[in-house]
DNA sequence: GTGTGCATGTAAGTGGTTACATGATTGA
DNA sequence: TCAATCATGTAACCACTTACATGCACAC
């Protein structure tokens, strides 16, 4: 335990979390913004495959990569006005992320949380209309995060540095209609299920 | 803050988390088990749907259910030898879970955390080799796992208390095959990208 | 007699959320 | 002038994981 207070700190002593190099992600394409706007593209964006992270969570890991020096931030520009901190990625945080990227040979295994087959699991505890409703409430829901997959995707569209966040966003896009198919077989077989 | 020491806990206070609802959902078909033996059920099939707390959660959260009076449990039978605690569910944690499964009228959005898309999204910063051989992998991975749903639905075949687990292992393993297709699909998009 | 599976638990720490607090700017 | 949006941050708390510690039973 000695010299605790190193003035320059190790590169990286413990494995950033994935929620770090998404952020940092947000920073890697063209462009420099503030914390807020990283919150807005990550609500329109990577919540449709990875999730998006509280805005005071995105504030701390600005913070954390700042102090990383993966991202450096400037206070209100000559221009603007306000208070506010806008972010861009340094030469050491793109080539971090770069060996993140190009590191694992196993990306992991994804995590699914869906709270609708924990209650179809637990369907006998309750009544089949119930479970109807909510798979039909599913549904809708997966019709409106469809509809705003789809203008994300529109929006990349052409923009060549979009190229890549394009391709995830069809594959969300195919995964929410999937997600549509998926459902309606359920009812199905929630219909076929003897009282 | 006076009274600290209720001896009858307020039915509740805190609105459990949905793990805690999911363990006691495991003991809602017939049976005691243990918590080792919870642990194993969550893996073969929870998991797929929603997701496998560690060990020492499941612990965690039968102690914290018992304090509820949601389960009971009894050491080593006069049977077994082992120190092994044994639990099963009370009549009020049944009605509890019960009114937790009939309440909502939605059952909330689906957390999605796949750290592939996350690797495509930042696609830009590897190479294309290295991003086919992640889905690759992931493809090998699914496979293993749609096996996996499979081996845990045939289990659950014909007894008539698994039938709503049963759907929602249908369920996962159209999932599975869907998640198949999604990754062949977006290895051509890939694959159409200019270099 | 040794490793693997069964079985339970503690301690420490991280990751992340919600609620709260503050204030400037913009447009109706 | 009032509400919504932009913008940043703190504090408290909780959910959950990892690592560790322990010990029995059984098969090879």
């Amino acid at each position: 335990m000695a010299d605790q207070h190193t003035s320059a700190p190790p590169p990286a002593d413990r494995a950033l979390p994935a929620t770090a190099w998404a952020v940092l992600g947000l920073l890697s394409f063209p462009g420099e913004r503030t914390g807020y706007e990283l919150k807005k593209w990550a609500d329109a964006s990577l919540r449709f495959f990875y999730w998006s992270p509280a805005i005071s969570q995105i504030y701390a890991e600005l913070r954390r990569l700042e102090s990383l020096g993966y991202v450096t931030s400037r206070r209100s520009g000559p221009e603007e006005p306000r208070t506010k901190r806008t972010y861009a990625i340094t030469a050491l945080g793109r080539g971090a992320l770069a060996d993140w990227a190009g590191s694992a040979q196993d990306a992991g295994a994804a995590v699914l949380k869906h709270p609708l087959l924990l209650r179809v699991w637990l369907g006998h505890l309750t009544s089949p209309e119930h479970l109807r409703a909510l798979v039909v409430e599913h549904i809708a829901r997966t019709k409106g995060e469809l509809k705003e997959v789809m203008d994300a995707g529109a929006q990349a569209e052409g923009v060549e540095a979009w190229a890549h966040p394009q391709i995830a966003l069809r594959w969300s896009e195919r995964r929410l209609k999937s997600e549509l198919e998926l459902a309606e077989a359920m009812l199905a077989d929630l219909d076929e299920l003897p009282s």
